[in-house]
DNA sequence: CATGGGATTGACT
DNA sequence: GTCAATCCCATGC
């Protein structure tokens, strides 16, 4: 197995995380499967929730970089994100889809049989589809049982849009969302001329 | 202690 | 396009 990205990838502002986590490599066990989609939060604005501060629910927010918050979300879903930033920051950066690499098997089975690009087409679809839940809440992403490992050989240079993140109702102005170009596993399509380049295709 | 809202998904029209 | 399902917790009385 490839080494775990040290807590020390996490200790840096969570925006440049969040666009580097788009290629790397989500391990829970036997399944794994390439970042394709990511959001940025931070506590300076409201969308986060460690936007309140901190209280029992954002208490992983403001834990060491490197750190698995998951919290469940409209009652049903699992939503993994990873801390960034030192302890006085809540700050971390939500997972939203992964193209699937192993454990294909299982995830089929967990979440019924779609599709392969709809596996993981979604943050509470990724969730269901490892077998996450809120037991892995506060676990290590460096030596847990979530885990995650540098780009992926096939996506060392994968070409990133940014665009305003999705189902959210306040800090809709910021374009945190980071998106592989290209990937059919992204949760949604772009809304049309949201989107900007980070680097020029090609 | 009661209430309300949420970083979503899937089923249905 | 609309809408219900359903858990955690922040807030307010």
């Amino acid at each position: 197995m490839i080494e775990a990205l040290p807590a020390s990838f996490y200790d840096r502002p969570v925006v440049d995380v969040a666009v580097d986590l788009v290629g790397c490599v989500l391990h829970v066990g036997q399944g794994s499967g390439v970042i394709v989609e990511t959001e940025a939060y931070h506590h300076s604005e409201p969308a986060c929730h460690a936007y309140v501060g901190l209280t029992a629910r954002t208490s992983t927010l403001f834990a060491a970089p490197g750190i698995a918050y998951v919290y469940r979300s409209y009652g049903i879903h699992a939503l993994l994100n990873a801390v960034c930033e030192g302890e006085d920051v809540g700050a971390a950066v939500l997972v939203r889809a992964l193209e699937p690499l192993t454990g294909l098997g299982a995830m089929h089975k967990r979440r019924g049989r779609p599709k392969v690009e709809d596996l993981c087409s979604g943050p509470g679809k990724l969730t269901q589809a490892l077998g996450l839940d809120l037991e892995a809440n506060a676990t290590s992403l460096t030596g847990g049982p979530v885990r995650i490992t540098g780009r992926h050989p096939d996506w060392k240079d994968p070409e990133i849009i940014a665009g305003p993140r999705i189902g959210i109702t306040r800090g809709v102005e910021l374009p945190w969302r980071f998106c592989a170009v290209g990937s059919r596993s992204v949760s949604r399509p772009w809304p049309p001329g949201l989107a900007t380049a980070l680097r020029p295709a090609g």
